[in-house]
DNA sequence: CTGGATCCTCCCGGATACTG
DNA sequence: CAGTATCCGGGAGGATCCAG
């Protein structure tokens, strides 16, 4: 056992059992860290949800997302492009034009995030049937 | 549109068609981020994975989780009870014994979270064939 | 053994103003 | 139009000590 750099980027006790040939931990609780690392932030969210299938400009989507400033998409898009999740096209014109899109990796996220919605769901309606 | 109690707790700008009978939005961004905010947190995915199908006491989950301190086990695994992802049984003893096991609706996440960390690697190993 | 109470630190994210 | 730069407050979570 000896603390190495986990798969999620942190340091992490590790040992033989748990290590990767690159001796990265691949424990379970890391890996789904990892990946909730990538839609972390109070914004990815709506960013991912917002674009879906869709292909954006930057204002389009300040307009849809109620609230976030630019300095806040401007970072969470940049994060998200950086992750592989989102796929970033730019024109160079004056004035500038930037399109966001989902790429093949960020549409496959969905359906799994639809999921854990609805096991949210389902767990929320069993707590108000028991509390009347 | 006017701002309305979002089902994940926060206060959200939500339309009609946005809306239940509750008048709770149901975005899918504010539904997943309410089941996200159930496993927020540093410890709660460590909790759950350590757990898995077995059933453990607190020092015994102390033991297996590299870091944690009474504290946030106790105040994780409070939170984990109160949405109903974890079981907790305390015997009347002295000295004490509590003992924690994962719920039904606990058990039927950690499918959802393995998908969610199996995604990760994917998008990972992509990544690192890009880069060589 | 199973926690609770307090204090403290770090960093996410908001507000505001500015730019190619 | 699509961002940057800077400042700042609040909350999550760590350390430490205490309790039934």
């Amino acid at each position: 056992m000896k603390d190495n750099h986990c798969i999620n980027g942190e340091i992490c006790p590790v040992n033989q059992a748990e290590s990767d040939q690159d001796n990265h931990c691949v424990k379970p609780e890391c890996t789904i860290k990892q990946a909730l690392k990538m839609i972390d932030g109070k914004w990815k969210l709506p960013i991912i949800c917002t674009l879906g299938g869709q292909t954006m400009r930057f204002n389009e989507l300040k307009r849809e997302i109620a609230g976030i400033t630019s300095m806040m998409l401007t970072s969470s898009l940049k994060e998200l492009e950086e992750c592989g999740i989102v796929y970033r096209e730019s024109y160079h014109e004056v004035p500038p034009k930037v399109e966001y899109s989902l790429t093949d990796e960020g549409l496959s996220l969905t359906p799994i995030l639809f999921d854990l919605g609805h096991w949210g769901n389902k767990l929320n309606m069993m707590k108000d049937k028991v509390n009347g």
